[in-house]
DNA sequence: CAATTTTTGGCAATCGCTTGCCGACCAGTT
DNA sequence: AACTGGTCGGCAAGCGATTGCCAAAAATTG
């Protein structure tokens, strides 16, 4: 290397000083690094080992101006809070890192007016978005997913591809179990309103109760968090049910301890099955039986199918619906009914 | 409004559209969104009305490009599977999202180099930085807390302002409390070897039992994991101590399992303190005594500390270090010393 | 060996916004 | 009436990349 020597003025390098330094235009720095096709071999290694000794990184700002992409995704969740989103980022946080993508994290505090905010607030800051769980509206989610690559985790959309988690048929599956425990009157402990999910495990709890002739209950909508897990104990308590399919665990760990408190026993008078299997949900007392959910597997897929959507590589069109399996994890919380 | 009509081709409206539509230039655009005082109240006003009615939006790309500055700001934390980060993520999204910040979330794996590789690729995107338990050497802590604004948090730099919580000080107490149910043999469960805040909290607790002439034992180091929980208890339990100050609520509830599994009782043969109060703690079995932090606060402090830095308006000199303090808080694993 | 195609690298226009600088305009002072 | 100082808005130069277009060079072909 006989080349010029630039004494780094202290100065973040540029991708100028880079050309500079290796006696090429910037354009060629820019193909060499980012489409290495582009370039004959020996100039491209002689710009990389520049690059390299100048510790130049290209900014990010600047190549998003110029080029469209901002090789960042955003993931929005309803709640930063609930141990299930957790995992949620936590695989998508891994896979975008994998794919050398930025997350942006955004908690849209289960609104859906946030969600929108921030949908067109970062419209130009985001390639694209992952919505966890959106509380928008059919149309309100039709219409963004026109307007910008992204997916959605438990909420089927028209327009967006969708993985969703399949609780529903592990429901049937607990019911089966419920049943066999002698069970026959059987709560459905709701979550919010507004939630896709919800609405798919009460109609998964409806179908296969009365096609069973259970004799079932429903209360809510409660928050989905332990602190709601109290009301939710007592209304539930209250129907005379012997067993309740919780909408989620958060919510049924906060029932777990109110019951204790109410002195009404878990498994012997009252059965619980939870569903997401979260952490915690193993070493609660008693450990929750429940649903459990590859949370963050779909935290990866939709990335996977997000990406797949961006840069679309090879053959044929990219999946359009992940379905992830789930199936009945039995701890504690349930057992045999009560004989009356 | 008798200006020109744009018929919004599609296309986002950028700074141009406004401005046209508005009858200036783009540099009274600019100054009327980020720098109001600079212009007329009637002209500020009419370009707000432009900019809401076209629903512009700056780019943040072209903005951070020539401002510099890009609202962003990295959070750096060793494992996004940690409920305790989870914590410290939620106080900094909340606290950034008031701000107006965006919150670029990185996981380091517990890695020192993938600490310093994050902490270089994003120095261009992010304006500043916050690393939660950073694993680096205090030679390379102090070199990037010269090269960009950062806080720390539970990790005293010399360089950049620390938000440490002071665990510390409630192991002090964690012991008084032990003493007082008439233990005397107690076992240090400890963290990670590379942990600054586990050597503090051995540090104190070396320090009050020699004070007060227990019997010491110290195993580990273990990971910070539910599931390094076993061979914690294991350890621990041969010992021969009664009672244990673990390193933090994750191992402590792992090692509640295992011990539960053994045979041994918690508290009757065996009491236990955690450390940091995170969710589950509450509903383990049995509930965990362990030292209490405002962890979420501690996050939204950090914040605070790193904006200061960034945006120093008013007076004096931004604080430098800020001390969380703890308490004690007593459930069911601890009790009584058994009697030999 | 000329003609043609493929590689390779440079030029320069953008991307959308910020900001230093300057001039116009408008009181308020001498 | 000339001067001074402050406000307000426009001009235009960047910020640091990407990329379409083009020409020189190299490789291939007839």
């Amino acid at each position: 290397m006989a080349g010029v020597e630039l004494p780094s003025p202290d100065r973040t390098p540029t991708i100028r000083d880079v050309a500079e330094l290796a006696g090429v235009a910037t354009s060629t720095v820019s193909r060499a690094l980012s489409n290495p096709d582009r370039v004959n071999r020996v100039t491209r290694e002689r710009i990389q080992q520049v690059a390299a000794q100048l510790n130049y990184v290209p900014s990010s700002q600047a190549r998003g101006l110029s080029s469209g992409r901002t090789q960042a995704i955003a993931v929005l969740v309803p709640d930063v809070t609930n141990p299930f989103y957790f995992d949620i980022i936590r695989g998508t946080q891994h896979q975008l890192k994998a794919a050398g993508y930025t997350q942006l994290l955004v908690d849209t505090e289960e609104s859906a007016e946030m969600e929108e905010e921030a949908l067109h607030k970062m419209r130009r800051s985001a390639d694209g978005f992952i919505l966890a769980a959106s509380r928008l509206t059919d149309a309100q989610l039709a219409e963004s997913a026109a307007a910008h690559p992204m997916v959605t985790i438990n909420r089927a959309s028209a327009n967006a591809p969708t993985v969703v988690i399949d609780t529903p048929s592990a429901i049937v599956q607990s019911l089966e179990h419920l049943a066999s425990l002698g069970h026959s009157k059987i709560c459905f402990v709701g979550g919010p309103a507004s939630s896709w999910s919800n609405a798919k495990r009460w109609k998964a709890f409806e179908d296969e109760t009365r096609e069973r002739g259970m004799t079932t209950f429903r209360v809510g909508p409660f928050a989905p968090k332990t602190t709601s897990g109290a009301a939710a104990a007592d209304a539930a308590a209250h129907t005379g049910a012997t067993a309740c399919i919780v909408f989620n665990d958060l919510l049924a760990i906060g029932m777990l301890q109110r019951l204790r408190e109410r002195g009404v026993r878990v498994p012997e008078d009252m059965s619980i099955v939870g569903c997401d299997d979260i952490f915690g949900a193993d070493f609660c007392n008693p450990p929750l039986t429940t649903i459990a959910s590859p949370i963050e597997q779909a935290g990866r897929v939709a990335v996977s199918m997000l990406l797949a959507q961006l840069n679309p590589l090879q053959g044929g069109p990219s999946r359009r619906l992940a379905v992830m399996p789930t199936h009945l994890t039995i701890r504690g919380s349930t057992g045999p009914a009560r004989v009356p």
